[in-house]
DNA sequence: CATATTGGCAACCATATGGTTGCTAATACC
DNA sequence: GGTATTAGCAACCATATGGTTGCCAATATG
């Protein structure tokens, strides 16, 4: 019953936290985006008002995720998306969010019952 | 281009981070139990080897984020766990868990094409 | 070879987070 | 009415987070 803290639950936790911010989660889209794959951090930090080393340290916890896998090629690092990790995620989002639908439809059929009145 | 911090990226900041704490996930299960809901603050923080304050500021994140619904009844105060707000975290953990099943795909079709060789 | 570019490292800073304790207010119960 | 229980509030503390800057190492490039 108590909270079982196991090795995939910090899994989870550094996946979930990775994604807890608007900057990581556009660094995923643009490097998930099919012709923007393999982009260095200079390419990266461009678009965004920041520094690269802030860049970097978001990197770094897209890392520590598994989310994105960083080979250095030369002078720069190319940083590539690396989606497995969200499985477990959207494994356990999905459970709960069935749960929704089940509360949605046991609002539907309560609106829909016969004996319902205003 | 730019990072477009939208009011739904930051309702989808606060959602993914508070899954991001083994407690608070260890919570939502709890609460979406089919014989669990409605829990107070005592029975919630019961189990765990924290405080109640510890438990009330992590049942402060999850309300922040909408997934609980607190509602006081008498001395006590009652949660009720609220499915809604996953829905626009699933869609977003989707989206690009698709993109790791073209990668996928993608590698095995590799493995299996005829021109591989060791 | 000299120099510019790229990125990693370290120090630093402000604020957020996750926990504690103590106190107070409201409510149930004898 | 007095008392115990429950939860909210506030202060406090240690550490993590998200940002900055400066410097250095490595690598392209003139």
């Amino acid at each position: 019953m108590v909270a079982n803290t196991s090795l995939a639950d910090a899994a989870l936790d550094r996946v979930f936290t990775a994604l807890g911010d608007a900057t990581r989660r556009s660094i995923l889209a643009r490097l998930s985006a099919p012709d923007g794959c393999e982009l260095t951090l200079g390419e990266l930090a461009e678009p965004y008002e920041m520094s690269r080393q802030a860049v970097a340290k978001h990197l770094d916890v897209l890392e520590r995720a598994g989310l994105v896998d960083r080979h250095p090629d030369g002078r720069v690092t190319r940083h590539r998306f690396t989606a497995e990790p969200l499985g477990h995620a959207a494994e356990w989002v999905e459970r709960y969010r069935r749960h929704w639908e089940q509360q949605f439809d046991a609002l539907s059929r309560f609106l829909e019952s016969p004996d319902q009145e205003s």
